[in-house]
DNA sequence: ATTCATACTTACCGTTTGGTAGACAATTAT
DNA sequence: ATAATTGTCTACCAAACGGTAAGTATGAAT
């Protein structure tokens, strides 16, 4: 019924366009990108792809949605597989990482995303991820009711620019390192690496190592 | 000479385009910002603006140049202001804050400059920003060779990803905390204290108060 | 056999885009 | 006085844009 065609490369056309229009997008942006240029990429026509999405703006609603719902389905997925503990936070920000590094352009498009469409996004993160960041807030708050994380630690705010550092990290990393002056770049395994310890070492009451 | 005409607003006009071109740039991005539309903002003609710059790219190369030598005058002179010593540091990270929270736009150009254009941007922040950051990494790695600073901190890394962090924060702040689900966003001046607080805490051997 | 829906095509359309040509004032220099 | 420069305008252009119309090949359903 669905795949009529013989789908001779990888995936059905609908996808390969999902996935040229992600890249496309968070390449070269919303408004940078032509139709035909998604078009070409794929290696149909300009009509052939308003055929599988009615307009411009519904590609790029079909785009987004297919991050939102991986992970709609994949941070519940997370946040229980650790079992519960110290390690579930570290886990859980791990897993976030990976999912951005496995492919940039996700990050990219994220922060375009909330660039180009601010409230709109704010809705959507709202509706979508708001449930569990609400429950690593508790998880947050427990840990400093117990001594373990600091004080003057504002779990709702941390949560926040942990986020913000990750996504910011892997979208525009290798840029941002021109400010050291390295010749070509940084690696980006350092840079994470820092992030994490960044991330925990300001949660944590006591130092892991002096 | 320079001023022929009235001025009877503020500024010259080619001020005035600078300053509406970089604030559409910021919010539509450089791709959805049509020179119509800057034109209507200083309230000109299109053909007047292209008198002032020769082309679309002209414009957006001497607005991305309006911010970098802001910053070539101003990082220096942050550095050499406060005395010497810890507070050093904390001051420089106070005004790169401000920097960037006196215009929001000002972080957002950045970001989206950083995703257009990734290389041209990494060539900027080497030549223009490094010698600078170089200078706060012998900073960091005295500090760190004194005690005073954490042994498995990455002096370059720390650099980059506080960057990251800062113009990641006041960029896209606001959208962000819908992650937290807040009704309608997250007081910046908060999300703001968190992220000096992390930086901070991720950097000193010590707590400062438990 | 023929109807029907699917997937994709070529040809086209109105609008907007960045940019040019050339006229017109007003100021400045000679 | 006159010539040149500066800043702004109206009118226009080719190209690219998102999107439509209408047709064609193909396999499934009746």
């Amino acid at each position: 019924m669905k795949e009529v065609a013989h789908d001779t490369e990888q995936g059905t056309v609908k996808e390969r366009i999902l996935q040229e229009a992600l890249r496309l997008f968070s390449e070269k942006g919303f408004e940078g990108t032509s139709l035909q240029s998604i078009a070409d990429a794929v290696g149909i026509q300009k009509p052939s792809l308003i055929y599988h999405f009615p307009s411009k703006e519904d590609l790029r609603q079909k785009v987004v949605e297919s991050l939102v719902v991986y992970w709609k389905n994949e941070l519940p997925r997370m946040l229980s597989a650790s079992a519960s503990g110290q390690d579930q936070l570290v886990s859980t920000m791990d897993a976030l990482v990976n999912f951005f590094l496995e492919d940039v352009n996700r990050a990219r498009l994220v922060v375009r995303e909330m660039l180009d469409r601010p409230e709109e996004t704010f809705a959507l993160l709202g509706e979508h991820v708001s449930p569990w960041t609400r429950l690593i807030g508790e998880f947050l708050r427990l840990g400093q009711q117990s001594g373990a994380y600091r004080q003057d630690m504002n779990p709702d705010a941390y949560i926040v620019q942990t986020m913000v550092m990750v996504v910011g990290a892997v979208a525009m990393g290798g840029v941002t390192s021109g400010v050291i002056g390295h010749p070509s770049g940084f690696p980006q395994k350092v840079l994470i690496k820092e992030l994490v310890r960044i991330a925990q070492s300001s949660l944590y009451t006591e130092t892991p190592k002096a």
